[in-house]
DNA sequence: CTCTTCTGCAAGTAAGTACTTGCACTCGCG
DNA sequence: CGCGAGTGCAAGTACTTACTTGCAGAAGAG
C-alpha cells in the first residue's frame, strides 16, 4: 500500500558489501567473539536475518569477510613501477605496507589471536601474510641475483616483513623517540641494508 | 557429619595460584571473551563462586592474572651475568626472550587483540612490553656510550625487540628456509650488528 | 572450645547470543 | 501483468553467560 522506503530493495551485491564493511569494522573493534550478528546487521543497515540468508552462519560470514579484504594485490601492483635503486624501492614497499597494514591492524591482530579457537582460522589468518612473504621473497631473490643483496631470499623477506610488522603493531603503544613514520622507515631500511647489502 | 574431602580447605594463596594458572591457560587458548568463569573454576578445581569472592568480577580477575605473569623480571636477572662481548650478549638476550615470549605467545596476542574492548586493557597489555623496552634501552645506551654501538638507544631497543617479536609470532606459521632457532637468531643479530655497530 | 576465614554446593536470575520462521513488500525480468 | 528473488519486520527458541545467594563444613588463632 504505502511506499515504505524501509522496504527499499538493494542489489544482492551491494548488500554483501555493506555486510562485509560492517563485519570488518566490528571484528577489528571487538574481535570475533565480541562481534554479534545483531550489531553487524544494525551497522550494515540490514536485517539480521539477511546475514544468515547470505552466509548461512556467523563463521562462514567472517571467513568470507577476511578473505575479501586480503591486501596482497596492492603490493603486487606496486612492483612494476619500482625504479631499481634498492634503498628507494624498499622505502616505497615499506611505506605501502605500513599504510595497508595500519588499516588492517586490528583485523590482523584479532584473527591472529583467535587462530586456535576458530576451526581453520590458523590457515585463513596466515594466508595473506604468506602471500606477501612470497612476493617479497621473489623481490629479494632478484636483488640477490643482480648482486645488490646477499643471503637467503626467504630470510631476507622475513626479516624485512618483521621490521614492518612490529613497527605497525607497536606504534603508538611503545614510547618512541621520534614520531615520524618516514624517519623510522629510513632507520629500519638503513640497518637492514647495512646488514645485507653485498660488500664490494 | 561425613569427612567430605571435597570440603578440603586450601590456603587463600594456593587458591589464587590455581585460579591464575587456569585463567592464563584458558585466555591463551580461547581469548578473553571465549574464556568463561565456569571453565576457569573447573580447571582450577575451585568453585565458581570462589572466583568472584576473590576478584569481584571477571575483568579484575584477568587483569590481575596478566600482571601476575609479567616476564620482565627474568630479563633483568640475566643482565648482570653478561660478559661484555656485544654479539654474544645479544644472542643470550634474544634466546631468553624468545623462550619467555614463546610461553606467553597466545596470552600476548590475546591481550593485544582485545586491547580496545577491554577498558584499560590497552595500558595493561603494553605494560610488560614497555618494561622490557626500558631494560633493553638501558642496555643499548651503555653499549653506545662504550663505543660498541651507535644510534638512538630507544630506536635500537625497538628494532631489536621487533626482530624477536615478529620471529616468535610468525614461527611455525610462515614458511621458513631453516628450522633452527639459533640460526635465525644469529642471522638477525648479524644483520642488526652490521647495521648499528660503530664503524671504526 | 569459639570465632573467624575460606571454601564447597546447589539453585537461581537477568541478560545476551546465534539462529529460525512466517509474512508482507518491492523490484526487475520475461 | 505475473512471478521469483531479495529483503524487512517481529516474534520466538534454545542456549550460554556473568554474577548472586543462602547454607554448611573445615581449618587455624585466641
Amino acid at each position: 500500500m504505502m511506499l515504505n522506503e524501509t522496504h527499499a530493495v538493494r542489489s544482492s551485491e551491494e548488500t554483501r558489501q555493506r555486510i562485509f564493511a560492517a563485519t570488518r569494522q566490528l571484528i577489528a573493534k571487538k574481535g570475533r567473539r565480541g562481534t554479534t550478528t545483531r550489531e553487524i546487521a544494525e551497522i550494515a543497515g540490514v536485517n539480521e536475518a539477511t546475514l544468515f540468508r547470505h552466509f548461512g552462519n556467523k563463521d562462514a560470514l567472517i571467513e568470507a569477510c577476511v578473505l575479501h579484504y586480503c591486501p596482497a594485490g596492492v603490493l603486487e601492483e606496486l612492483l612494476p613501477s619500482l625504479g631499481g635503486d634498492v634503498a628507494e624501492d624498499l622505502r616505497r614497499i615499506a611505506r605501502l605496507m605500513i599504510q595497508e597494514m595500519d588499516k588492517l591492524r586490528d583485523l590482523i591482530l584479532a584473527t591472529f589471536a583467535e587462530e586456535e579457537q576458530w576451526a581453520g582460522a590458523g590457515e585463513a589468518a596466515w594466508r595473506s601474510p604468506a602471500m606477501i612473504h612470497q612476493i617479497l621473497k621473489d623481490f629479494m631473490a632478484k636483488r640477490v641475483q643482480s648482486g645488490d643483496l646477499e643471503g637467503d631470499p626467504a630470510l631476507l623477506a622475513r626479516f624485512f616483513m618483521g621490521t614492518i610488522f612490529s613497527y605497525v603493531i607497536g606504534r603508538d603503544r611503545l614510547p618512541y623517540p621520534t614520531t615520524s613514520t618516514d624517519e623510522i622507515v629510513d632507520f629500519n631500511i638503513n640497518v637492514f641494508l647495512n646488514g645485507v647489502r653485498k660488500k664490494k
